[in-house]
DNA sequence: TACAAATGATAGCAATACTATCGTAAATAA
DNA sequence: TTATTTACGATAGTATTGCTATCATTTGTA
């Protein structure tokens, strides 16, 4: 059986809607590949475009600008990664169990999934590892939010808190608790590759790693040994 | 007693040390006002200049470029930190207090310090909270961390990854645990006035507030009730 | 008094981040 | 079939950004 998954996001993201199109889901396409080669910040339409044999303009018409097309891209990892935390603890009744499956799914870099042909998932993890916190951390986050463009990453964090207070109905942070375990998972990958001294993990030891971490911070918070 | 703190910093970081003249003092100054005003995308030279009076390649003599600006600043402020940490430690023998204070002494708004005439912490402080992550976040990570850029920030989460290690000397992953702890305590601010569904906490209801989370979190995690 | 250092003033340039217009090819409706 | 929308390619243009360079002037130091 052949199968595709084809996420959905808030139209408010773009202005043509690029996975319509055989250009739009090469805008895609090449967008992780060139933001993930060069950085977000060295990235421009321009550069795009000549990367996919298009113009400029052609990009604007999909993308208001390149911010946009970022939490485009952020949006997307994320629903992904609900829909794969979804399929990956169902029919598990355990929570704990289902806790554990989460941290290691957000924590653990993927294969490229061949499930979408266009986006990289590999890429893209390591892109929102390095990019993601650019979404929010923008003078119109505000705004962004009231439009919710951060919903994916919400839900997901809902979900997990959710989880949480499976675990352990008492605890008192379940939100915080699941945004800081998500983006932990994030910044100590980060850490391992680029600033190890913040970390107690280096690449050639592999006895500890981050799940592990974020593992035991998690279950020691909500009290389950 | 009248006394100052001068704060010195890598001098890889700038051209001509800033806090060594009345125009370097300005651009330090006004950076903040202006980075915390209009964010650090829309910051540019050329608006500082005209906001101080002086030109566009006169802050240019000061530093390369906006981005080692910020990485000054943030420098500045993880060197402050420390400072303060120092201080409000000194005396104290029982590591758990230590620890205590340090969360505190990390998420906690600041009011203006006036022991330093132009740097205003309170904005600093914001600054570091929306701006901070984007110093680390580039292409040359690598190669400014060979510089030794993000020695203030290391030194300490190195220092409270040994507070960590004094209350509990069998708990695996201080270093990790340390700089989560930092990084959650800008982090919950930010979502605490901006994305508020990623945490427990809402301005109005002062029961529960980050401290209290990340206190919470690190004893529990290092198994002191 | 001489000299170097710091600053101010101005110019210029390549790249970025767009916006606008126009022609054409392909898909769709009448 | 023809008419018409739509998507795209091609080109042009503009304000701003991110610098670098030059030269004159002021200011502090020997």
């Amino acid at each position: 059986m052949e199968m595709t998954v084809n996420i959905k996001l808030n139209n408010k993201l773009f202005l043509r809607n690029p996975d319509e199109s055989e250009l739009g889901k090469k805008i895609l396409q090449y967008s992780i590949i060139l933001i993930h080669r060069i950085g977000f910040e060295a990235f421009t339409f321009k550069k795009l475009a000549a990367e996919i044999g298009t113009t400029e303009a052609g990009v604007y018409r999909y993308f208001e600008n390149k911010h946009r097309l970022l939490l485009y891209l952020v949006d997307w990892y994320w629903s992904w990664q609900e829909y794969r935390l979804i399929y990956a603890t169902n029919n598990i009744s355990d929570p704990t169990e289902k806790l554990s499956i989460a941290i290691k799914l957000l924590s653990t870099s993927v294969e490229d999934d061949t499930s979408t042909s266009y986006i990289d998932e590999k890429l893209l993890f390591e892109i929102v590892i390095m990019e993601g916190a650019k979404s929010y951390l923008t003078r119109h986050v505000t705004e962004d939010n009231k439009h919710r463009l951060f919903k994916p990453y919400k839900d997901l964090c809902a979900r997990i808190a959710d989880i949480i207070l499976e675990c352990n109905p008492t605890y008192k942070y379940p939100r915080s608790l699941a945004s800081s375990a998500i983006e932990m998972a994030h910044s100590h990958n980060f850490y391992v590759k680029h600033l190890p001294s913040l970390t107690d993990f280096n690449s050639l030891n592999t006895t500890h790693n981050v799940p592990d971490f974020i593992e035991d911070m998690v279950f020691s918070v909500i009290r389950i040994p």
